[in-house]
DNA sequence: ATTTTAATATGATATATGTCATGTTTTGCT
DNA sequence: AGCAAAACATGACATATATCATATTAAAAT
């Protein structure tokens, strides 16, 4: 098992503001998991009592809707921290964590970071950030929900995975996404996830090989209409 | 001009967890405003760098939309603090600050209090657990526009302004909002807003006098289908 | 008090999206 | 490799919501 004071997926998040000392007491307290594609890192309900450190692999954050339907609020990469949420609060997990793929988390409890957060200023500054960064996001989805069209909204979707999370060397997008997935994120119908997407097809701005979808023609699903 | 250690106000919010000697220093240097109903508070895009405490009255928080409507993402009413994001980041607004009666806030300027975030680890993880919960009440949003109805969502805004912003004394809701207000809450046409309103009279969910409404069935809102 | 302006209301119609049905392709399994 | 189960695709139709037009009422201004 890896140590946190030599492991550089910390530069990418919070955990980076922590001292040698507070790194090296973690490392001996924090677990490490594989969790394969597919699987549920934890459950909407379910107290998480941690931070999760994401190694490797995507995930989807999602919340259960009255109608049945998994709503997908964020989705966390390599580099990023899970359940920062629970660290300054007594609730249950609002949201599911499913992995998208295949992944690898060490999870730290909340008992032994609590207190550098109280201790380590810069530590919780980092925290602090990154909620906001989270609460900016939150409020540009809310208006793209509100305000824009499905076909604006899958659009919107396929260049934000793009800008944020990359492309393989032959330039398919390197998260793999259902098409039902692809409607829990955007708030639609799976069948018209489908649709929309075999329209942008057909407009020639993306193309598709099984589940690999290549972005053809990036600026115009910028103005999609 | 009141004193922040002697004000009631900051009970209400993290400005509770700051020592004695910290607010009294805080008193020194914020500023007292009056704003009237409709006036804006700040724009998006300005740089407010500080934080206001809302001492009495309202305001919407929402975001200039592309297709020119501005979606209200949040409402803020006595006791809550606007701009904690400014504290911890050097962008602008990311939205404007509407009054929505006559407010009186204290300003109180980053300069002076981001010293305390530092200090007082209090302070800092009151600030972390209000953004924890706005998060978490944005993701809740999210899941409401991505897969509610406008029905369902304008019901729900009645239930939430009634529970949490209360009634006057002949129990009709204290906040009043116009239908284009509606509208921009719940992410629909205005003439959409002023539709479902006047369904839910039909159906003696709500009863109104002028712009003033009264929740009639508090229950039957709760399960508008 | 009267005029002007803004807000509310409602009808008619267009459009986007949801739902249900059915067929095809891909994926996973033994 | 072959079968079962998902995932994907597409048509037909239903429905919610947007848009445009036009009254009506309430609020603001002179």
């Amino acid at each position: 098992m890896g140590k946190c004071e030599q492991c550089i997926i910390k530069q990418f998040n919070s955990l980076k503001a922590l001292t040698s000392d507070e790194l090296v007491r973690i490392s001996k307290c924090k677990t490490s998991k594989t969790i394969k594609k597919g699987e549920i890192l934890f459950e909407e309900g379910e107290n998480i009592n941690g931070v999760y450190c994401v190694k490797d692999g995507i995930c989807k954050l999602s919340k259960l809707s009255e109608n049945g339907k998994d709503q997908i609020v964020k989705m966390v990469v390599k580099g990023q921290l899970i359940g920062q949420r629970s660290l300054v609060t007594d609730e249950s997990s609002n949201l599911q964590a499913t992995a998208l793929n295949d992944m690898e988390v060490c999870f730290i409890p909340k008992s032994e970071i609590i207190a550098d957060l109280q201790k380590n200023a810069n530590f919780s500054f980092e925290i602090l950030k990154e909620m906001a960064h989270d609460l900016k996001e939150a409020d540009d989805v809310i208006v793209n929900m509100a305000q824009k069209s499905v076909r604006q909204r899958l659009a919107e979707t396929l260049v934000y995975i793009h800008d944020s999370f990359g492309t393989n060397p032959d330039g398919t997008l390197s998260v793999i996404l259902s098409r039902e997935d692809f409607a829990n994120i955007v708030g639609t119908a799976t069948e018209s996830a489908i649709r929309v997407l075999s329209q942008f097809k057909k407009d020639g701005l993306i193309s598709t090989t099984g589940k690999y979808i290549k972005i053809e023609n990036l600026n115009g699903l910028k103005f999609v209409e």
